[in-house]
DNA sequence: AGACTTGTGTACCCTGAAGTCAATAAGTCG
DNA sequence: CGACTTATTGACTTCAGGGTACACAAGTCT
């Protein structure tokens, strides 16, 4: 029987992101998940605890499709372009960004939340700096108004911000000038 | 006796903030609005329809203090800046901004919080947008490569974004150097 | 195959969240 | 000042969230 871990964290990720930590219920979790209220506690310890390894997973799966995406030859300003939309969920589901809602229901008060996203953020922003440096050195971004590490906040920030924009059903055609607005802090 | 029922959704702000809507129990609320469990049911019907008004009361000060902080004579760029700052929220209480924390909570499942955040989002897109507009007239900015309202809707993204990166205990001056990079997208 | 260990599912428990209500205090008006 | 009305209260009720315990099934070892 012995079900696999690592699908069932994928399936709280869905019922964390679609309803957010408190408005899930262990029942909630037991209905989607498919397995026992037993083995949920027995495996994952507490509803946190489950949280913040979904949170982890999310995490992980995002930083590797933006690595990837912004990886690989060419013009790296279209790449940057569709990363900073797909993170932001524009037109998706209207649940946003789990970490962002995470950040913004339990930031304040949760370390371990707070962490996982500090960390997530970091990189993202890592990543979003060593794009524009590239896009820099082959001359395709010739502003150097200021370092690239401002800008790549600026970028990140944008992508939250949007993010949150896109919950409240913002057009997604706004959404999508928003960022290309936001892409002239480079 | 007879409260002022002002006085008191001023205070249950503070509480929704520092806590999130659901973190915040009957309890909590007749402990620091200083009213007894009758009155808070009698007086406001239930806790959800406290939070509704606490948020509309939030965002009518947000909104008053911004339009007044954005007029008045001489440059306009310097009062952006300082707006955009307030608004996040850097350095105060690292409990971000009522209203993006409610939408991150509870955007996609709650109509009603969904509004008052799409209506308040607006308002400061709205003030953001003449801003840029008269710093235009009086030449104090140049640039013109896009619509003053996608600008005013990076600002507004950028604030947003801030307002999150705030709760996860960023350094305050990485923030204001993120804002100061996200107002070129003027 | 049989004893043993580990994983799974379900019935149950307990605490506290959300809301109600009858008693009481304050306020009002002739 | 006294009858009446309205506001306030805090004890009480209900119900679900979060977790536990135990019985049972599945897999393992010899």
């Amino acid at each position: 029987m012995k079900f696999e871990a690592e699908e069932v964290v994928d399936k709280a990720v869905e019922v964390f992101w679609r309803q957010g930590f408190a408005a899930t219920t262990p029942q909630n979790l037991v209905d989607e998940l498919g397995i026992g209220k037993g083995s949920l506690y027995n495996t994952f310890k507490s509803k946190h605890h489950l949280f913040e390894l979904s949170l982890r997973r999310y995490s992980a799966k995002r930083v590797a499709a933006l690595t990837e995406g912004l990886e690989g030859p060419g013009p790296v300003l279209p790449r940057l372009r569709e990363a900073m939309r797909t993170l932001a969920g524009i037109g998706d589901h209207r649940f946003g960004c789990l970490i962002v809602n995470s950040v913004a229901e339990l930031g304040s008060a949760d370390e371990g939340v707070a962490a996982v996203a500090k960390e997530l953020f970091g990189q993202i922003e890592k990543a979003f700096r060593s794009a524009i440096e590239r896009g820099r050195a082959g001359g395709e971004i010739t502003s150097r108004n200021r370092p690239a590490a401002d800008s790549a906040g600026a970028l990140l920030a944008a992508v939250i911000g949007t993010s949150v924009l896109a919950k409240t059903g913002s057009d997604p055609a706004d959404l999508n000038r928003t960022l290309d607005a936001a892409l002239q802090a480079i």
